[in-house]
Formats: C-alpha cells, sequence, structure tokens
DNA sequence: TAAAAACTTGACAAAGAAGTCAGGTTATGT
DNA sequence: ACATAACCTGACTTCTTTGTCAAGTTTTTA
C-alpha cells in the first residue's frame, strides 16, 4: 500500500495549478522549475491529468496548463486514478496468477475483503477536494473522520 | 496507491494461517500449494512475517507457521506494514529529489496533507483484526465506517 | 544417530515502473 | 509569414521491485 512517485509528482504539479489564479495558466516549464522537476517528467504528468480531463492546455507562446475545473470540484480520488491509481476489480482478476478456485469473483476468496477495504479507500478519497488540501492541513484529517460519519449515516 | 503483489500474496498466507484451527501450523509447501505460488516466495513471505513478529515457525518433521497471536489480535495494519508497507515520514524526505524548501518538514509543503491521508488510512487499517476479515464480507465495509466514527468522537 | 522435512537468508535474474529523449504539432506575437 | 514558445506523444533507457535460486541450519522421527 504505498502512494507513487508519480502520483506524488503529479499532485503537486495539479496543487500548483490549483495554487495559480484562475484563468492564467502556468507554463510546464515554471512548474519544473518550482517542482525542481525535469521539464520533460511534468510534460508527461501533466499530459496523463489532461487525458483524464482534470487540467486544460493553452497554447502559445503565453499558454500553459490550467485546471479544469475549480479546486472545489476536483477530488483527490480522481487525480489518483488519472496517475495511474487504483486498480480495478476487473483488472485484479487478470493478473491474478493463483489457482481459479481463488479467485475475487469467488464467494470463499478471503481477499475480498481486502478489495472492499482499498474501495472504501477510495471513497473516501473521492470526497476530498483540492481546495481542502489548500487549507491549514490540521483540518484534513479531521475533515475525513466528518466524511466517514455521514457515509455511515447513510447505511 | 497501490496495493503490491507482496501485501496480498502475504495476507493470503496470512488468512490461511488463521483459518487452521490454532496450535496446528501448517507447512510452507501446503500454504505454496493452497495460494498456487512457489514454495520459495512463500518461505520469503513468511521470513518477513516472521521477522515482524506476526507469526512464529515451528520446526521439525510436522513443523510449519502458526499466527503469533489469535486472529483477533492481529490487525491488517501491521500486516501490511511488514510486508513492505507504507514509507515513513523520514523515508520520504530521504528520498525526495526536488528542492528542499518543499519538503515534508516545511511549513509550507503542500504535500504534507496528503501525508496526513495517508496515516489516516493507515490508521484505519490498524483497527481491522484479521477475524473479521474472515468474517462475511459485507461487515466490513460497515465496521470500517463505525470505528471512522469512534475515531472521530475522541477529537 | 542419520535421514528427512522444514525453516533461514543472502544473492541474483526477470519483470515492471519511472523518468528521459526526440521529433512532432499548434498557437501567438511581431 | 516566420520565429518562438509551448504543448503532444510514442519509443526508449534506467532503476526499483518481484520473485527465484541455492546453499545453508535446525528439529523431529524412526
Amino acid at each position: 500500500m504505498r502512494i507513487t512517485a508519480q502520483e506524488e509528482y503529479g499532485l503537486r504539479c495539479v496543487l500548483q495549478l490549483a495554487l495559480q489564479p484562475e484563468g492564467s495558466p502556468l507554463s510546464v516549464r515554471e512548474i519544473a522549475r518550482r517542482e525542481a522537476l525535469s521539464v520533460a517528467y511534468v510534460e508527461k504528468l501533466l499530459y496523463l491529468l489532461s487525458r483524464a480531463g482534470l487540467t486544460r492546455s493553452v497554447r502559445g507562446i503565453n499558454g500553459g496548463y490550467c485546471l479544469a475545473r475549480p479546486p472545489e470540484e476536483i477530488y483527490l480520488g480522481e487525480v489518483v486514478r488519472a496517475l495511474g491509481g487504483f486498480a480495478s476489480d476487473a483488472e485484479i482478476c487478470n493478473q491474478f496468477t493463483g489457482n481459479v478456485e481463488s479467485c475475487v469473483h469467488m464467494q470463499n476468496c478471503g481477499l475480498r475483503p481486502l478489495w472492499r477495504v482499498a474501495f472504501y479507500i477510495q471513497s473516501l478519497l473521492d470526497q476530498v477536494p483540492l481546495s481542502e488540501l489548500l487549507e491549514d492541513e490540521e483540518d484534513v484529517e479531521h475533515s475525513l473522520m466528518k466524511k466517514s460519519r455521514a457515509q455511515l449515516e447513510l447505511v
């Protein structure tokens, strides 16, 4: 269970865009400078994010990248998925090398609860907007708990 | 954010041990057969788990591995950490290649909230005992939510 | 006490992820 | 219109993680 390098760096780029005043694009060169990453790598990350519809590029001499939506409407879960994120249920089954009787889709697979845990975590990340990451960090954990509770009350 | 292969397979081994009646060890050969993994790989995984104090080996001709504690007292978080799990705060800083001003330990690092999210997830996993994974899977998600709420009420 | 079954552990090879390169295409400003 | 700055994207190299190998050591049973 790890946050991959690609997710970390990709999120750094997204957060730089979130700090930018709306409507003024930030160039790849500038993002790369601020995060001490190579220009080529930042290009690749933003390509992945744009492909997922999270960022938007402005071409031309004063171009760059913007968020496709305001930071309040972009959720951590989306960013994580765009950057390679969680494996889907189907992918898990395809890559499974073990005996068929233990497949995730079988009733008797001991790991199914683990995947439920993973999906639960994913659903929490889908409730954290970027704007929250920019606020006072002490709030994040508390906010997550509140969201957990809200989810519980629906059950 | 991914569950690594090592975590998945290691947890499979642990769950096999948890299904075993207490006091009767399960051989590496048998675990490997049930999970369709190589004997060598299962040896390595159990070595990691024993090193972390989660399993206990019984040598000799009818030996094998047991859980070091009953399934109710072994938590998912421990298993994940034993298998390579989450990076610590210090490791994150050591491997950080970017500019020093953005280090996790600096006040102005935009990623600190992300690490708080990671730690929060970890604390949830530390509240899920193996015994719960063996029960009806529908319960797991609901139980996680209850635990989130309990944690919230402490704040 | 000897053989067999089992665990122990470091070193290594194969597979996969991370990051780079190179050669595009598109838009802007003069 | 042309030069420039910027984005676009597949192919490639490098590095890390996975999983295997091999050569032990320990314990039990006959």
